[in-house]
RNA sequence: GUGGCUGUAGCUCACCAGGUAGAGCACCGGAUUGUGGCUCCGGAGGUAGUGGGUUCGAGACCCAUCAGCCACCCCA
C-alpha cells in the first residue's frame, strides 16, 4: 500500500490502457478532420462566473459540482465542469464568430459527483460546437459526424440516437407550469425527489427513475404540444435530413437536459451496455449562449461524449487497440551492446516507422528473449559477439515459426525497409 | 449528500469456534555457460487499508475512519 493515492474519483490511466484511448482519440481526430472541423484548446480552469452564469445557476452542477476555489487575488475560479461555456467565452473574446466556425477539443473535465461506474471526478470529454447557422442541417450534420465516429470505432450497434425538441425558452417556460399544474395533481403519487423538484427544477421530474412517477407522468402533458410553428419546422426538418441519411433515432419527449443553454433540438446517443450511466454523447443546439456572453447574435449547436465511457464500450465489446514493437534489440555484453545502442539508433533514424526497442542492463540471451517475447516485438535483432566481430547482424522471427538469419548490412537495410513498408500498411 | 457491498502478496482470491498467513497468475533465477513461447525446479514479495475496542490472544468479533465498487441524486 503505497503513501499516497490518487484522489478520489481521479484515475490513472495506465500504460496498458493507454493504446485503447488513442485510438479512440485518433479516430475522432481523423472524423473531425473529415469533416472540417477545428481543434480549439482553451484552459482548464475560468472564472466561476462563467459556468454559473452559462450552465444556470440552480443545476446540479453549478450548485453542488464544481470545484471552485479562490485563488491568491481571492478571486472565484472554477475548473471546467464541461466545454461549451469555455469555448463561447473563447470564440467570443478572440472575435471569431463574424464567420461560422467548427470546432472541436479534447481534455479533462471536473465534477465534485460521488463516483461510479462510468463516472469520475475528473473525467475527460471530446466536444463539438458549431457556430453560425441557425437550420437543422447543423444539428443533423453533427449527429452524422458522431454516427461516422461510432462506426469506425466499431460501437454504432450498440447505441440509440434518442431526440427531442424542447422549443423556445417561452414555450419550455408554458410547459413548465402546465407540468407544475398536472403534477400537483398527483403529488400523493411522486416520490420525494420529484416532489422537491417541482419547485426547483420540474423539467428534470420526466427523467425520474421512480415507477410510481413514470406511472403519472404517463398522462403528463408533452413539450411537443407547446412549440411554435418554428421549432415544429426545425424539427421535422431534422428528422427528415436523418431520415435521408438512413440515421434511425427514436422520439424521446422526456428527454431534457442538465443545463439551461439549450434550445430547440437536444439529443443523446446512449447504450444498454453500461449499467446506470447509459448515456455516452449528449448535446444540443444553444442560440441563446453566444449574446449572453456578450458576443452578437449567434446560433450554435454542439455535443459532447465521455472518453470514459466510450472506453469501458470498447472494453465491454473487447475491442481493442494494436501495440506495435516492431524489433527488440538484444546483445551480448558491454562491448556488443554499445555496438547495438549506435546501431540501434541509425536503425530509427534511418526507418522511422519502425518501432525500437533495446534490451538495456544486461542480462543472458535467455532472459533478453524472454523480454523480447513479452514485448510482442514481431523480431528480434541480435548483436552477439560472433555478428559484431564480422560486422553481421542475426534478425530472428518471434511471431511465426521461421529460422533466424545473419545478414550483411546491406541486407539487413532491404529486410527493414520490407518491415517499415508492412508496418505502415497494417496502420491503415 | 444518501444507501448497499467490499478492503489479506503486483493481480484474482483462499484459510479461520478468534491461537501471530497460503494458492494460482505475474515477477526474478536455474534446468539449456549465444536464443523466448511449453514443462519442471527454486527464489523474492504481506506491520492482513488505518486507528481504537473486546480478549490471555484478532486478519478474523465490535466501533470509527479512509478507500474501492455498485446504485440513488445528477450527468459525459
Amino acid at each position: 500500500m503505497s503513501q499516497y493515492r490518487a484522489i478520489r474519483g481521479m484515475a490513472d490511466i495506465l500504460p496498458e490502457e493507454t493504446p485503447l484511448w488513442q485510438m479512440l482519440e485518433q479516430t475522432a481526430r481523423d472524423v473531425l478532420m473529415a469533416h472540417g472541423y477545428r481543434e480549439i484548446r482553451t484552459p482548464i480552469v475560468e472564472s466561476t462566473d462563467l459556468f454559473a452564469r452559462s450552465i444556470g445557476e440552480v443545476t446540479d452542477i453549478v450548485e453542488k459540482e464544481m470545484y471552485t476555489f479562490l485563488d491568491r487575488n481571492n478571486e472565484s475560479l472554477s475548473l471546467r465542469p464541461e466545454g461549451t461555456a469555455s469555448t463561447v467565452r473563447a470564440m467570443v473574446q478572440n472575435g471569431l464568430l463574424n464567420a461560422s466556425q467548427r470546432v472541436w477539443y479534447l481534455g479533462p473535465m471536473f465534477r465534485y459527483e460521488r463516483p461510479q461506474k462510468g463516472r469520475q471526478r475528473q473525467f475527460h470529454q471530446i466536444g463539438v460546437e458549431a457556430f453560425g447557422i441557425p437550420s437543422p442541417d447543423q444539428d443533423a450534420e453533427l449527429l452524422l459526424l458522431s454516427r461516422q465516429w461510432w462506426r469506425r470505432l466499431g460501437i454504432d450497434d450498440v447505441l440509440t440516437l434518442e431526440l427531442n425538441s424542447i422549443g423556445s425558452s417561452d414555450a419550455r417556460h408554458n410547459y413548465k407550469a402546465a407540468l407544475v399544474a398536472y403534477l400537483q395533481q398527483h403529488l400523493d403519487a411522486i416520490d420525494d425527489d420529484s416532489r422537491r423538484r417541482l419547485t426547483t427544477n420540474p423539467l428534470r421530474i420526466l427523467d425520474s427513475k421512480d415507477a410510481g412517477t413514470q406511472t403519472v407522468l404517463e398522462g403528463a402533458p408533452s413539450i411537443s404540444d407547446f412549440l411554435d410553428d418554428q421549432s415544429k419546422a426545425h424539427r421535422d426538418r431534422l428528422a427528415e435530413l436523418l431520415s435521408r441519411a438512413s440515421l434511425s433515432f427514436v422520439w424521446n419527449d422526456r428527454l431534457v437536459r442538465g443545463l439551461d443553454y439549450y434550445n430547440d433540438t437536444v439529443f443523446e446517443w446512449t447504450t444498454d451496455q453500461l449499467g446506470a450511466q447509459s448515456t455516452v454523447c449528449g448535446g444540443g443546439r444553444y442560440d441563446g449562449l453566444v449574446q449572453q456572453f456578450g458576443g452578437k447574435a449567434t446560433p450554435a449547436a454542439g455535443f459532447a461524449a465521455g472518453l470514459e465511457r466510450l472506453i469501458l464500450l470498447l472494453q465491454v465489446l473487447e475491442l481493442q487497440a494494436d501495440e506495435l514493437t516492431d524489433l527488440y534489440v538484444v546483445s551480448a555484453d558491454e562491448t556488443t551492446l554499445s555496438h547495438a545502442m549506435a546501431e540501434t539508433d541509425r536503425i530509427r533514424a534511418d526507418y522511422p516507422g519502425l518501432s525500437v526497442t533495446q534490451h538495456l542492463g544486461g542480462g543472458s540471451f535467455k532472459s533478453q528473449f524472454k523480454r523480447a517475447d513479452k514485448s510482442g516485438a514481431k523480431w528480434a535483432l541480435i548483436f552477439g559477439d560472433d555478428e559484431v566481430a564480422s560486422g553481421l547482424v542475426t534478425v530472428k522471427p518471434m511471431r511465426s515459426d521461421g529460422e533466424q538469419q545473419t545478414l550483411t548490412a546491406s541486407e539487413l537495410n532491404k529486410f527493414l525497409s520490407r518491415l517499415e513498408q508492412a508496418s505502415e500498411e497494417s496502420e491503415d
